[in-house]
DNA sequence: TACATTTGTTATGTAGGACATAAGTACTAT
DNA sequence: ATAGTACTTATGTCCTACATAACAAATGTA
């Protein structure tokens, strides 16, 4: 028998404690009656009763689900499924200093693959307003030159407009949310490197250019960031 | 005093429960003191001595970063600092049941964003093998043609193949964890709409194309979803 | 009768104790 | 010295008790 069926045949043993099958439980439960946000969910009692365990492991479990939003609680009326944010569960483990370095590395591809990709929805949606202010970003760089700090700052509003020109605020929210991991891995460059395309060139691209000479010239701006990734992942 | 400013003063009442605290500040010891993957956890009584709470309520807390998987527990040994597996926590809320509205609808442009930004990885780690097995997966559509379930299967399998084929793992999951949302769009859809290029199009571009004509042949393949897409969100 | 006040009920929030269990650690006997 | 035993410790689970908030019902007053 291969070692590789063997794999398959027999996972890692993983023992679950009693709050992690209530977690799930009541997921499963959740789903198959098709509970929408509003609905109102057992008491914890009849739970734990139903279950078979304490109302203290129906606790901890419902207190997992809390902190995700997707129950909320008031005293005597009970409790209710609620709409989770979506983001609000990644913002708790998005850490650089504890995720590891591959899934690091993965998230600043996806940031990289983000902004190659937000042409379209970026000249669905800018408007005159937006891309004056856009340029009003860029000259301030522009004017105040060197200082690292600040530079860097000047970096994130000029990209985190550009992600807010989207008009999607799921993906505003997320890019601001990857902010400190960027601020992780531009702490470990030595040197600040500036790419062929500036922001003010993105700029008048935006004000006059098409579609694809705006990803070409976020390609250009983007270059070195390209240039350092591995082939062969 | 203006009514912004009011805002801005008193937020909205939120009725903080003992576990959100001890959730917050374990969060923030963590932190602070600068904890790393393996670092061993105080004791839950300490922790719940020291912050003058219940055992029980610490539990609730520890319960929820173990969810996360930010800490591991055995027994005797204690606890100690894990690494969070970042998308897990997503999984658990990504249920197109729940979230609103305009969430899928966020979510279903940044796919689209991430569609039309896939090329530079692609072309950058697309092997000859990989080719051929889109190519496969292409031509499966091909020949058996109709059948509505098959068609998003294979639409699903394509898809799939070109974000593996980009060597990003935590793309790769992302994208296959967002698939119940976009089966869920899909599924409100009466006539499925072909688009222009279809996928045996992208992979010959893939074959014997460049990174801009893939971009726009993407672009075409996607189009009627872009057509779809609101000006002003 | 209409309204205000009081009382009761109920579900969650918190505290604290008790014990089982697993996994180290120290000790003892051959 | 090694094997086996007893002890210790931290987590997992259960139980009881009570505080608190919010709703419901009952009661009293104009």
């Amino acid at each position: 028998m291969s070692n590789n069926v063997l794999n398959n045949e027999l996972g890692p043993i993983v023992q679950k404690t009693m709050a992690d099958v209530v977690e799930i439980r009541l997921r499963e439960y959740l789903k198959e009656k098709s509970f929408k946000p509003g609905d109102p969910l057992p008491k914890e009692l009849e739970i734990a009763h139903s279950l078979g365990v304490s109302r203290n492991v129906v606790r901890e479990a419902l207190s997992r689900l809390r902190m995700l939003g997707m129950v909320e609680t008031k005293k005597k009326r009970g409790m209710v499924l609620a709409r989770p944010d979506i983001l609000s569960s990644l913002e708790r483990v998005l850490d650089p200093l504890i995720i590891g370095d591959s899934t690091l590395q993965d998230i600043f591809e996806i940031r990289l693959t983000l902004e190659m990709g937000l042409a379209d929805l970026l000249y669905l949606r800018k408007t005159k307003k937006d891309v004056e202010e856009l340029e009003q970003i860029a000259k301030n760089q522009k004017v105040t030159g060197g200082r690292q700090t600040f530079r860097i700052k000047n970096e994130i509003a000029f990209h985190g407009k550009i992600y807010q020109m989207t008009g999607n605020e799921t993906l505003q929210r997320f890019q601001s949310m990857l902010l400190p991991v960027f601020g992780y891995l531009v702490s470990l460059e030595k040197v600040p490197i500036i790419g062929k395309v500036s922001h003010l060139d993105l700029v008048e691209i935006l004000k006059h250019g098409s579609k694809e000479e705006f990803r070409q010239g976020m390609l250009q701006h983007l270059q070195h960031h390209f240039d350092k990734l591995k082939r062969i992942p």
